[in-house]
DNA sequence: CATGAATGAGGATTCATTCAT
DNA sequence: GATGAATGAATCCTCATTCAT
């Protein structure tokens, strides 16, 4: 059976993302992990290489299905414009019903040593994929505009996206994030231009 | 004579962005810094509080700075698009300008902890104060539409900046930064509608 | 089982005992009495919260079987003022068979600070609690007399007792403290006797 | 002019008792004292070696002028046991009179290191002999039993004065402590009586 | 004489990781 | 597989002292 498939796996992420959330990156050790996922300290090392380990397998395993339950649900819609809608909705709507995952992505994962971003970008890459998808296909079928800077687009929509979302974290979740997917969305589609 | 306009301090300001976009944050040892520097490590602390109070200032510094420089071009101007223009171009040439520095605000200083983020976003909100001008004055003008949501904007514009400086600074800032200032301003004015 | 009852416990505070009575209390750093006790700087953690927790223990443990071992000495006998020789000699005995913890109570742990010193005088009230019964026994069975200051004659009591050792340690233990037991007994009796 | 005669001399040591009975031994720093002296920290080193010598000089001068007060006090006495009561009278007085000072000779300066504490012993010699005098006396004259041992009478004696003051302090001289000069000599002298 | 900016040595503590049981 | 006691490397800051002015 795979390591990632054991219960215990799964058991330890689960921890790491609340002990991370209710105690930020720096407070997080090992032991605390452990503790919340009630195995002993040593135990993390027979799932986890070490704790950066923790970390990279936590951002893949949600980042993972986070693009995966993303892609499913854009799978199905034929505008490139109204994907677009799709993913920014889901981004916000994955986010805002896991605070914990909210908090650790945008605010205690950034705190990460640069290795470990450059780790994380990686899997980021994937979702930067889907959008880069959207946008060739948007311009292929005459949505969005021919001469349209793919990479810069794309840049544009996660930066704006992130931000958003960073925000709303910041602001500690106090209004409905999700209620901007509309505006955002069509900020992005539309711009300022009046 | 305030301290801030003692040369070691700005002597000291210098040396910690060279230290930290070489090094890294978490191996930015005072004593690095002290070295860098070419004073001892003790004469830090007649400059600085504590480690903390370095990179704080370093980003006041740096912030301040930069936020005075964007102020001062855009102050002739009268069109908001075009003040939008100067002030992303400004931002990619400022930091196209001093590769330690932009090493340090985009990679570093971020892994800091969330108390020094919190005064950290202190300083940036007086950035995005000129942001949000810029857009009430494009609404008020009729450059920009009466219904932008001011805040969602000012995220964007500034979710799209930081992006495409990070983007850059992954990338080991390879390509010309400030050649992106004009094809990011017409996303951000005119949007990806076609 | 308790941490105290633990064998490196015991351990770590034998060697504290030893290293501050050779190098004294300012150069007994943490690393030299883990060297001492043959375990790892980061073991003393786990048994004490701090340096300081180490001193207090170190005095809380040596003091309380001291005070046990005068209290069992004393515990059969019926006159007041045979107990106060008793006190006396055991007093000068045990430090007399102990040189190292002669010198850490007498010299060394007076240089803590004045934190430490205010828990170290918690314990001492309970040797002076010994003293003060002693007293209000002799004065209630008539061999004291009835108008004795009991708190004054236990302040003489003690302090010749404490300024007697003293002097011996910093004479370099040359002399045979428990010697001076009957002296001091009958110099100190005759101030109290009825 | 010798050095302990200029002006600055004395203002420092003042200085020093007072930044040492309201700071603490570990908190007087030398440019805490400079500071309360009026002085800059250099202006120290041209009256004291070190830091170690600011406080022998401070118990020197303090100690002999101490000493002296005493010796003239006793000086028209005959009666030794009458001496021995003066004597107590006046360390009380003398000490009741000069919080800080009491402050700093009993709690502070007991937390110097073994090195001063010895210099500070070669002072308090010259006190112990002035004591050692009046027991020699009261034995010669009679007043005094022929047996009596004058090195542990004086060590009784220092060492009741010195607890019941130094208790006196650490309850925060709630209490009149001159008016416990009568009962204590009563308790010192019945115990060298004839 | 006096100044005070500059110096730089020195140590308690944390926590990721190991390994004997 | 699971445990958790033990390890030990690594760093910020203080403050007595100096010396150029």
């Amino acid at each position: 059976m795979l390591k990632r498939n054991k219960p215990k796996y799964k058991q330890i992420i689960e921890a790491a993302v609340i002990v991370i959330a209710e105690n930020g990156y720096h407070q997080a050790q090992v032991s605390k992990i452990a503790k919340q996922a009630g195995v002993a300290d040593g135990t993390i090392y027979l799932y986890f290489k070490n704790k950066e380990d923790i970390l990279i397998s936590l951002f893949q395993e949600k980042m993972g299905s986070f693009i995966e339950k993303i892609q499913k649900e854009i799978g199905g819609i034929s505008s490139p414009t109204e994907k677009l809608y799709v993913l920014i909705e889901k981004h916000f709507q994955l986010l805002a019903a896991d605070r914990h995952l909210a908090i650790v992505t945008q605010l205690e994962l950034r705190q990460s040593n640069k290795e470990l971003r450059l780790r994380i970008n990686e899997v980021l890459k994937r979702y930067l994929k889907v959008v880069d998808d959207i946008l060739i296909e948007g311009i292929e079928k005459g949505e969005f505009r021919k001469d349209l800077d793919v990479r810069l687009a794309r840049q544009m929509i996660f930066g704006t996206i992130d931000e958003t979302v960073t925000t709303w974290v910041m602001n500690e979740q106090k209004y409905d994030l999700v209620a901007l997917a509309k505006p955002v969305h069509q900020l992005l589609t539309k711009g300022c231009a009046a």
